[in-house]
RNA sequence: GGGAGCAUAGCUCAGUUGGUUUAGAGCAUCUGCCUUACAAGCAGAGGGUCCGCGGUUCGAGCCCGUGUGCUCCCA
């Protein structure tokens, strides 16, 4: 069959991942073998795929691929989770569309449109897995909402109320103004924002209500809206401007309500006029200090970010509406001191996107304090290890300073809160109403009572933090085969910035509930940013479609693209170029297929591989490989996929294709040696086999078209590394330089390419050249070698280590430019010495440094010395 | 305000308990080649005050201090 010009990935991937899929290759069942578990960090249902996905998923594959060749029982678990607030949104927004209001559903109703809306879009994500080449068990699909997972989420928050470490309470919590739910800190982006300081004057009045004098006290607030709200103002005690304030009163400006003036020390003297208005009810510190010194809260906020009737004014009006209009009205009655621009952090809902009020509010909470102690502790001790290991410092961070967990959220899709309520107030917490009634009448007693269940639903994270044992049904069906097969799982691959959402409550909840980590390592990888460093957003537009990159390069230029630009835990700048280097990086393997096959046909000989006369190209390649195979290993053990990829990149580009191809390629159209074949076939072969993790397609394609096999390159076992033959890769060390070397004299005399060369070769040492005459002659183009004891007259002369190699040529030669270079290395050469002679002559260097490096200091001096000998000779000849 | 991390070639990064030469790779750049696998290629080359300053040491890109710049997290 005539193999095309170029590598052709449309057809390739999809006819190889459709054929393992057949196969049943990525289904595991437990057996004897050593299990390696991978559970997927569950996307969202609502999400495609993205650049993050691509490289978390990428790394994952690599390491399920690699473990399945190496003997493991490979088990990658695929699954989503239900997104509350995302899902909602889009439910919502397909509703709107066929002109349905969310208001006008019962709760029931809506729950069927949103599965409807999951079985229909929810989803694609995965499909969209299966075009990268992710290996993943399908057969073990989950989602957060299945039935038994759903059930297991109940009965975990049944229990931890049971133990107390689930409570409900009112405190201040971030609310969604447009999803209507609290979030918790993490579901908080906080982003540098340009607002104004606005400078308010409140009348100061005494106890009395009667006005001191003309006093007024000026605060700076961004927030106008709120004054409403203010139940306090507060300076500094230690404040000379304010002291004779404190014990007095002001007017709210606009209502004129009377608030005292108090004084604490968390107030910044330097900070605006260093008077703070002090609003309980809308913000986490006023709240504090509220609490504090007994203030009254007075929410004028509607759940919807409206202004409530308790504002007085501005009544239904949304929150940065009445902003402007309150400035107006403060400045044209003269309250407005003066306006300043002003940047500081404020939180987004990171689902929404809008901004956060911070909201007093009955919710339930996780307390976190006694639950998280031994899963501080397990990454403390590396029972569970993170690479890169920096993240401990942030983790421990976190785990110590951890704060509840605010885990309702006022929304209908998720995990309905398994709390009962009578008309009173009174709860109880149960699985279901029965039980709910029966628990109902033992603790409150009564009869004949009607129970209502809560009617928000949890966090999400709430049921993901179960996801690496309950895919195993490992909570659901406690003791099941699958769990005691795959559980611990092995390696947990996800992005820092989910570290505390999911990472940390993953292993609390995997020592609370299976009494064991739910993974040994956590591999976390960078966030993709563009080539100028910002970060991949949908708002910026920077971020490219992964599908249409896929379609164009395939599957395997997308994942070179971007593992080869992924040092582990650093953020990696994504640059397109990266494919198109994978993608040149596949036609390369490509033409070196087309060039191998060409000589199928051409075999000729023996094919005892001892016989052969290229048997230092073939012992050569075959050490190197085993040296690479060792490196690679020992990389892939530290999870440094990047630099794995390097070696065997270069491994393939340079050494086989450049090199070793070089070497015992036949002249055109003449045979090739049957044993040499026969090894470069086995050689590509290897070569695909150690690349295959990080390339899937293309490395299967290419040991299929290699020659006819029984077996696929995905389950074909790696075998185990040979330490390579050190004074072989010497040698070839040796000869690639020499190679260079004279190709680079030819170049510099501007002997053309076709122009043959007459090399004499002055050495002690012939008998290392032997071996590997004829692949020098033919790599540099040399017509003859010989061996000679003295400078050859009209020759260029190249002087490497301590030999020296004699280039004759028809052409006139203009030697300059070869003695400007011996004259530069020869000054390099003696300033080197100088510095080894100067360390050797140092008394302390020869008492404290260690034998091995002072020997080796004076074999550095030795060959110094030898080289520069060699290179005044050379002059010498030169003139 | 508190904490963490980073700073090495034009760009992106390696550089393993301090000594494998006067620091490496890929990409980009330059030179020469349309050499029958590959011009999306081949053969070569150039390119660095390892952020500044100070210290420890016989010896520092690496350890310590300090300054500067950038990034992230928390409040």
């Amino acid at each position: 069959m005539e193999l095309s010009k170029n590598f052709e990935p449309a057809s390739v991937d999809n006819k190889w991942y459709q054929h393992c899929l057949d196969k049943g290759y990525f289904n595991s069942t437990p057996d004897e073998r050593e299990p390696y578990t991978v559970v997927i960090p569950p996307p969202n249902v609502t999400g495609v795929l993205h650049m993050g996905h691509c490289l978390n998923n990428t790394i994952q594959d690599i390491l399920v691929r690699r473990a399945r060749m190496l003997g493991k029982n490979a088990c990658w678990v695929p699954g989503t989770d239900h997104a509350s607030i995302a899902t909602e949104a889009k439910v919502v927004g397909m509703l709107r569309e066929r002109g349905i209001a969310k208001s006008s559903l019962s709760r029931d109703e809506f729950l069927q449109y949103a599965w409807e809306w999951k079985e229909k879009y929810g989803g694609i994500i995965l499909q969209q897995l299966k075009k990268l080449g992710c290996s993943l068990d399908w057969s073990r699909t989950s989602f957060t909402m299945d039935d038994d997972y759903y059930k297991s989420v109940i009965s975990v928050f049944i229990d931890l109320h049971q133990k107390g470490l689930i409570y409900r309470g009112k405190r201040m919590i971030n609310w969604d103004t447009k999803a209507k739910t609290a979030l918790s800190d993490e579901e908080v982006i906080r982003r540098e924002t340009s607002q104004k300081l606005y400078h308010l004057r409140y009348t100061v009045v005494d106890a009395n209500n009667n006005p001191v004098g003309n006093e007024a006290i000026t605060i700076a607030t961004v927030r106008p809206e709120t004054i409403m709200g203010d139940t306090a103002i507060c300076v500094h005690p230690n404040d000379e401007r304010y002291k004779q304030l404190h014990g007095k009163f002001a007017l709210v400006p606009l209502i004129n309500r009377r608030i005292p003036i108090i004084a604490d020390d968390y107030v910044t003297m330097e900070f605006g006029t260093g008077a703070l208005k002090v609003t309980p009810a809308h913000d986490m510190n006023d709240n504090q200090l509220g609490q504090k010194h007994g203030l009254e809260v007075i929410d004028i906020l509607n759940d919807d970010g409206t202004l409530s009737e308790a504002a007085q004014i501005l009544i239904g009006e949304d929150r940065f509406e009445a902003r402007k209009k309150i400035v107006t009205e403060l400045e044209a009655k003269g309250y407005l001191v003066k306006t300043e621009d002003y940047t500081s952090e404020v939180g987004y809902s990171e689902r929404t996107d809008t901004v956060v009020e911070p909201r007093l509010s009955m919710q339930w909470w996780v307390s976190m304090k006694k639950i998280s102690e031994p899963a501080l502790k397990a990454v403390m001790d590396d029972e569970i290890k993170f690479h890169p290991a920096k993240f401990k410092n942030l983790y421990r961070h976190w785990m110590e300073n951890v704060k509840d967990w605010c885990i309702s959220r006022q929304l209908w899709w998720g995990h309905r809160i398994p709390a009962w309520y009578d008309g009173e107030g009174r709860f109880v917490v149960a699985a279901n109403e029965a039980e709910a009634l029966d628990k109902f009448y033992e603790q409150y007693g009564g009869n004949n009572i009607q129970l209502k269940q809560d009617e928000d639903c949890l966090d999400t994270w709430f049921s993901s933090w179960l996801w690496p044992f309950e895919v195993f049904k490992g909570y659901s069906n406690p003791g099941n085969a699958d769990i005691r097969y795959y559980y611990p799982t092995n390696t947990l691959v996800t992005a820092p910035e989910i570290i505390f959402f999911w990472v940390a409550r993953m292993i609390i909840a995997g020592y609370e509930y299976m009494d064991k980590k739910p993974f040994s390592d956590v591999y976390f990888t960078g966030i993709v940013r563009d080539k100028i460093g910002r970060k991949m957003s949908k708002q910026l537009g920077n971020s490219p479609d992964l599908l249409e990159m896929i379609d164009k390069d395939g599957a395997d230029a997308v994942r070179f693209g971007i593992m080869i630009s992924s040092p582990a835990g650093n953020d990696l700048m994504w640059d397109q170029a990266g494919n198109e280097q994978g993608r040149n990086f596949n036609n390369k393997m490509w033409n070196a297929l087309k060039l191998v096959k060409m000589w199928e046909q051409r075999q000729q000989g023996s094919a005892d591989e001892q016989e052969t006369k290229n048997n230092f190209a073939i012992t050569w390649f075959a050490n190197r490989l085993n040296e690479v195979k060792a490196e690679v290993d020992e990389l892939m053990k530290q999870f440094r996929l990047s630099e794995a990829l390097k070696v065997i990149y270069s491994l393939i580009w340079d050494d086989f294709c450049s090199w070793y191809l070089e070497w015992v390629k036949p002249g055109f159209e003449q045979p090739i040696e049957a044993a040499v074949y026969k090894k470069t076939i086995g050689f590509f072969g290897e070569l695909m086999q150690l690349l295959h993790p990080f390339m899937p397609f293309v490395t299967e394609e290419i040991y299929q078209q290699l020659q006819p096999r029984t077996t696929d390159l995905c389950i074909t076992q790696l075998t185990a590394t040979v330490q390579p033959d050190k004074d072989i890769l010497t040698q070839g060390d040796l000869l690639k330089k020499v190679i260079s070397s004279l190709r680079d004299a030819r170049n510099k005399n501007q002997v053309k390419p076709k122009e043959t060369i007459k090399l004499a070769i002055e050495t002690d040492a012939p008998g290392t050249y032997k071996p590997i005459m004829d692949i020098l002659g033919k790599q540099v183009n040399a017509e003859a070698i010989s061996f000679t004891g003295s400078a050859q007259a009209n020759s260029i002369v190249v002087a490497i280590e301590k030999e020296k190699f004699y280039i004759t040529t028809d052409k006139v030669l203009d030697s300059s430019a070869l003695k400007n270079d011996l004259l530069k290395d020869l000054e390099y050469q003696k300033n080197f010495l100088a510095s080894v002679e100067k360390k050797l002559g140092n008394e302390k260097f020869v008492q404290n440094a260690k034998p091995e490096v002072i020997a080796l200091e004076r074999k550095k001096k030795a060959d110094a010395e030898a080289r520069i000998r060699t290179i005044e000779e050379s002059l010498s000849t030169i003139s």
